[in-house]
DNA sequence: CAGCGGATGTGCT
DNA sequence: GCACATCCGCTGG
């Protein structure tokens, strides 16, 4: 069924999809839709096309390398919860936590192309800074349950699979990460090749 | 289009 | 105390 669903049928990918391999979450979130409400009227969608995978304590490139400081810590809890942090002391950036309860990993949400609620600004979401200052995430929404509609409507943020197929997927090595030695080179971006409102870089 | 600087949390020394 | 960070908009050539 490649139908799009209306946006108030579309629910929240359970917990299930965000406790496996970090990697094999990334993968699949491509394609998926960002669900924002911010407002009894307003509702934002967004379909992601960048993503990167960080995979936890080993992971020289991750937050979660240290182990769990204060920061990193809900990245070593239980998955589908959102991991915000703020970078260079103005842009945020959004992760959505992976694996069991007890094992760090997340996946760094880059890029999404604007479907709906974008009109009177058309709004750039090319770049995890600008991704998050489009659908106004900030760091008062860290720690957030992804898998949860909020009843009231009014302020609510969620993955959804309206049916679309899987798209095309290409791979690299991570952005900003040169720091990371071997890690640095591994391909952990995975984004959709040829959409406009991917990172050329 | 390369270069640069903004503004601040985080974690190490 | 301090270097640096999962970036981006502006500047000048």
């Amino acid at each position: 069924m490649t139908t799009s669903r209306s946006p108030s049928s579309l629910s929240p990918l359970p917990r299930a999809f965000y406790q496996r391999p970090t990697t094999a979450v990334a993968h699949e979130l491509l394609g998926k839709l960002l669900v924002r409400r911010r407002g009894p009227r307003k509702i934002q969608l967004a379909r992601i096309v960048e993503v990167e995978a960080y995979l936890g304590e080993r992971d020289a490139a991750s937050h979660a390398r240290r182990g769990p400081t204060p920061r990193a810590t809900i990245m070593f809890g239980p998955p589908g919860f959102l991991y915000v942090y703020l970078i260079y002391g103005m842009h945020h950036c959004m992760n959505f936590v992976t694996e069991a309860n007890g094992t760090a990993g997340a996946v760094l949400i880059r890029a999404a192309t604007p479907i709906a609620g974008f009109a009177d600004r058309p709004r750039a979401l090319t770049g995890p800074g600008k991704l998050c200052a489009g659908l106004g995430i900030t760091r008062a929404d860290n720690g957030r349950d992804l898998t949860r509609r909020n009843p009231t409507r009014r302020n609510d943020f969620y993955v959804a699979d309206d049916g679309s197929p899987a798209p095309r997927r290409a791979a690299s090595a991570r952005i900003g990460v040169d720091y990371a030695g071997a890690w640095a080179a591994r391909k952990l971006r995975f984004y959709v090749p040829g959409s406009p409102d991917v990172c050329k870089a």
